[in-house]
RNA sequence: GGGCAGUUAGCUCAGCUGGUUAGAGCGCAUGACUUACAUUCAUGAGGUCAUAGGUUCGAAUCCUAUACUGCCCACCA
């Protein structure tokens, strides 16, 4: 054995060595095939781009939490997967297009298709590679991607039962526009952030009454000419008199009524707001209560059209300028004051995200389903608060359900050209729309007309990534397949706190909604990764630790170990440089501990020798640390148990144990006792630490004397000390 | 506006179903090339566990306030 543990030379072989062997296929694993199963299904990484070391906390959590199962004799599987992620990956491309001088503008639908299919391709094998580097154990031929075509029948196959349950509606709704990116987005892609904008007293002159007038407050005077009344609280004594009457718009003078709404807050401005129903929702609201006319005075670029009268051709903020000048103008404007608010804004570019009337696919969260007195949202919050899905750390089990509690219809209808189609199709005739999943239909479902178009948005990737647990294991069979059958539902769900509502909460609505299980027992939750001063890591700021570059310097096994040890669920982890070097220390550590009790068991038969009262000591002690560590690997905490065997291999085996025998081997007293205790100690200190620095501890087990002849005796399927 | 978390050694954090002198890693100081390992070993310094009350025989750990810090959620125009 080398004098120093050198990973480079180590690793490579190792998994090779792992992957031949064939286990981590739970069906070529050497078990009773009446040994319980064990599954956890890969958070598909984004096919756009290489890991970084926040995919290093999931592949490292998940891979301890499989290679512990499987010791335990479990059948294992892990399943790994990469997401098309729909808009993330069609913005990441454009801008590697634009960095070309290109744009995917010029390609047509399909070629633009075409290539970042490629894009991915390419990507999905980096991150491959890189999952073997990291030394995840996942089966390889259960590998999925979210494009598959039976992922995608699977997808459809849900979209049409949520058709057919009439859980999936097409609707003029308010939705969240970005202008740059011309798509649609849900609740969750809005960015809020405080702005310091004016609000802007406008008065608006009675029609019959020529010196009378009512005043609203706004942020937006540019939207005026969308209005289509004034809204008063009914309780309000000051307007009361002027309900129903009607009063002159300021710029483009049109007469529009003042109406009445118990959503209008009193105190809030003047008590008057104007209702603009095409760009805000609460006025949409209204508007839809009062049967008010939507008036849209936006396109889809982001410019007023003709409805907006003077301010017709203009940007947004020149469009607020010019009203400003005519309001001013024309004595409409009275005052206005400094107002800080919350906007919302593009969370990719920031835009400012324009509420736009659009029609799109919804997933009715709150209507009932088919002959059952349950939402789709009641399905997902009866499973949490029945204990089915436990939540690690449990504090997010509140937010879960404050967030479940007032969820909003879904819009999954995504204006981009990167994505799974929404096999939908719209008559031109009856203006009826439909979901049609197997073959192209020829005519109308509803008045036979022939004059059919296709739905030319796609899903929102979210969609595809919340049947994840279960399209990943259906075969042709779907349901009844041998795989859904065995895994499903899946032991735990092992993701990142930012995607609780994106993702794990998706899966959850659609797992019990299309399997009618829970799609798995629990959910941990790690939390991000930060430098050394608290900063989250990103490419613009130049902190990001690039997994691969660590990897080649410090061995993959010293990252694992750095990203283990301190990370506690919910809690973001704090990794530098340092600490990876740390246990880049502790990898060789365990190498000379083990170089040196192999080197000084040449003479030693395996035979258990009668002990001394001290010696059995040491063995008891050693009992204890055993089942203090696999209770909190048992328990989900990973950083405790890890931190155990750190301190007991390096302060107590190393630096004690191995000291004193070191001594009695050299001397020749009681030899055999102190050959024994080694052995014993380092076996089972290698078998735990395996899950944590798989390389090393294989590598180490591989030179082992016992087994050095032995076929098929890997450390990762060695039973774990009990 | 609502909610959640954090505040423990110079730094990063454990510990928190209450119980002997409060722990780790890194850093620091001093001394060692002792044939498993200098990616090492030995020894050591360093904390009124944010503040103020309370419960208790006993609190870093439970309760109540307060102060910072961070995060999440929300259609007051």
């Amino acid at each position: 054995m080398d004098k120093v543990y050198e990973h480079q030379k180590t690793e490579k072989n190792i998994y090779q060595l792992w992957e031949k062997s064939g286990f981590f296929n739970p069906d070529k694993l050497p078990f009773d095939k009446k040994s319980k199963p064990f599954c956890i299904i890969m958070p598909p990484p984004n096919a756009n781009a290489p890991l970084h070391i926040g995919h290093g906390v999931f592949v490292t959590l998940q891979d301890l939490m499989i290679r512990f199962q499987r010791m335990r004799g479990r059948r294992t599987l892990w399943l790994p997967g990469t997401d098309h992620a729909g808009f993330e990956t069609q913005v990441v491309f454009e801008k590697e297009l634009e960095k070309q001088g290109k744009s995917g503008l010029e390609m047509n639908r399909d070629e633009f298709y075409k290539s970042v299919w490629q894009y991915t391709q390419k990507n999905k094998k980096i991150v491959r590679d890189q999952l073997k580097l990291l030394g995840a154990s996942c089966d390889w031929s259960r590998e999925k991607f979210t494009l598959d075509k039976d992922i995608q029948k699977t997808v459809y196959q849900t979209l049409e039962k949520l058709w057919k349950d009439g859980l999936l509606y097409r609707g003029k709704r308010i939705v969240n526009y970005c202008p740059k990116h011309k798509t649609a987005f849900s609740e969750l892609e809005v960015k809020y952030q405080e702005q310091k904008d004016f609000l802007y007293f406008v008065r608006y002159r009675l029609k019959e009454e020529k010196n009378k007038w009512i005043t609203v407050a706004t942020t937006r005077p540019e939207t005026i000419p969308g209005d289509t009344a004034i809204a008063v609280n009914p309780k309000d004594n000051r307007y009361k008199k002027l309900i129903n009457k009607i009063v002159i718009e300021p710029i483009t003078k049109r007469e529009i009524p003042i109406i009445a709404d118990k959503d209008v807050e009193i105190d809030f401005g003047t008590g008057a707001l104007k209702i603009t129903p095409a760009h805000d929702s609460l006025d949409f609201e209204i508007g839809q209560r009062h049967h008010l006319e939507t008036r849209g005075t936006l396109d889809f670029n982001g410019y007023f059209n003709e409805l907006a009268g003077p301010l017709a051709g203009l940007n947004v903020s020149q469009a607020r300028e010019k009203s400003i000048t005519i309001l001013q103008a024309n004595g409409s404007l009275v005052k206005k004051e400094e107002y800080v608010h919350q906007v919302g804004h593009c969370y990719k570019c920031n835009s400012r995200i324009e509420p736009m009337i659009m029609d799109q696919w919804f997933i009715a969260m709150t209507k009932l389903l088919p002959k059952k007195n349950k939402s789709l949202k009641d399905l997902a919050i009866n499973a949490v608060k029945k204990g089915e899905i436990k939540i690690i750390p449990s504090r997010f089990e509140k937010v879960f359900f404050h967030w479940m509690n007032n969820i909003k219809d879904w819009n999954i209808s995504r204006q981009i050209r990167w994505g799974i189609p929404i096999p939908a199709y719209h008559c031109e005739d009856c203006k009826e729309s439909f979901i049609q999943i197997d073959k192209i239909p020829k005519k109308c479902l509803y008045c036979q007309s022939k004059n059919i178009k296709k739905d030319t948005d796609v899903l929102d990737t979210w969609f595809s990534s919340g049947q994840w647990p279960y399209a990943t294991l259906f075969d042709k069979q779907g349901l009844k397949s041998k795989d859904f059958k065995t895994f499903y539902p899946t032991d735990i769900m092992e993701t990142g706190w930012d995607i609780l509502f994106f993702w794990v909460a998706r899966m959850i609505i659609l797992g019990i909604y299309y399997t009618g299980k829970i799609p798995f027992k629990y959910v941990y939750l790690h939390g991000l990764v930060r430098d050394k001063d608290r900063q989250k890591m990103s490419k613009s700021k130049g902190n990001v630790i690039d997994p691969l570059a660590v990897i080649d310097v410090y061995g993959a096994d010293a990252l694992r170990m750095a990203l283990i040890i301190g990370n506690t669920a919910g809690n973001d982890i704090v990794i530098s440089e340092e600490k990876i070097k740390g246990y880049r220390n502790f990898a060789n550590k365990i190498w000379n501990a083990s170089r040196f009790v192999i080197s000084n068991l040449n003479d030693y038969d395996g035979k258990k020798p009668i002990l001394n009262t001290k010696d059995k000591k040491i063995l008891i002690a050693f009992e204890k640390t055993k089942q203090k560590i696999t209770k909190n690997l048992e328990n989900f905490k990973f950083s405790l148990a890890g931190e155990a065997l750190y301190h007991y291999f390096w302060h107590t085996f190393a630096d004690k144990i191995i000291e004193e025998m070191k001594n009695r081997i050299k001397e020749n007293q009681d030899k055999k006792q102190a050959q024994y205790i080694l052995d014993i100690i380092l076996k089972d200190c290698l078998k735990m630490l395996h899950p944590f620095m798989p390389f090393a501890t294989e590598a180490i087990w591989q030179k082992l004397p016992h087994y050095k002849n032995k076929k098929d005796n890997l450390l990762i399927i060695t039973q774990w000390p009990q």
